[in-house]
DNA sequence: TAAATCCGTACCGAAAAGGTTCTATTTTGG
DNA sequence: CCAAAATAGAACCTTTTCGGTACGGATTTA
């Protein structure tokens, strides 16, 4: 029913505990497994993900772990929801655009609202940075202002 | 990965059909599956859910159908989406505030983002009607300005 | 060289989505 | 008044996706 998954929001959990370590912050999986409440495998599962897209950069060996890729005010919900589960888009047309097509009768009329839809769900995901959702009372003044009542 | 399900999909290309035939414009759940291309036990689903959030109207009996029930620029893909698959909200626990708890051990300092986001989203369905939906050239222009780049 | 750690993939159970069918109930028309 | 056409509502099954786990391999450090 159009929620996010749990996944995608363990991605932006652990983001959040990074974010809160600071530049330079360095965890293992077992770490943020402790920090986070969630099990094991499950953050490793996530992590994964988060690195294969650049925003966490790795470390194996001893002492290994991750640690973000760039600032917390440079990483926003859209780039780590993206990365965990995919595009963001409502409509599957929005997304391979005229591959498949959408086997329905008419040429559909209506791609062009979809495409004003998902680009505004799109940038309010974009609109918001790990650094804001840590700190909301800060960040939402200004968020207010990229967002406004639409 | 935070699509719309297929039936709500369909919803709106079924309240689009209508809103094509005009005011008044009466159809059949068999008149819907030919005209749509959709399978009538599926139409008829759907339309049961739509009638039953009171944004088309039924007759039973010989003759019976369903038809809007208010004009096609007075409906909202906010309100068709709503009807067909619940409550709009990309996180659980925006949808029934404080009552089951994140289960996670800090309290979630990110719920007030997360309301701007999906009160962002759900704006942005409410503001594009049925009429804009099969006219979407003429109503595009004045929809980017009530959704401008967000 | 052993331990810690990331890497990649494959797998399984549970839940949700997608779709069908069946039995009322209501209305029209002959 | 009865048969046909239509909606109302619920139950059911199948398929897909989600959520979570497990395992073998590669890499770094001590």
């Amino acid at each position: 029913m159009i929620r996010l998954t749990k996944q995608a929001d363990y991605g932006i959990l652990l983001m959040t505990q990074f974010a809160k370590a600071g530049k330079g912050g360095m965890f293992s999986v077992s770490d943020l497994a402790q920090r986070s409440g969630l099990s094991a495998p499950m953050v490793n599962k996530t992590v994964k993900l988060l690195a294969k897209a650049g925003l966490l950069t790795s470390s194996r060996g001893v002492n290994g772990g991750y640690q973000l890729s760039r600032g917390a005010s440079a990483i926003t919900l859209e780039e780590v929801i993206t990365a965990v589960e995919g595009p963001i888009a409502l409509t599957e047309c929005q997304e391979h655009a005229g591959a498949s097509g959408c086997g329905l009768h008419e040429s559909c009329p209506t791609r062009i609202n979809w495409g004003i839809i998902n680009h505004a769900l799109r940038d309010s995901l974009a609109g918001i940075t790990l650094l804001q959702m840590i700190h909301p009372l800060l960040g939402s003044p200004r968020m207010r202002k990229a967002v406004p009542a639409v």
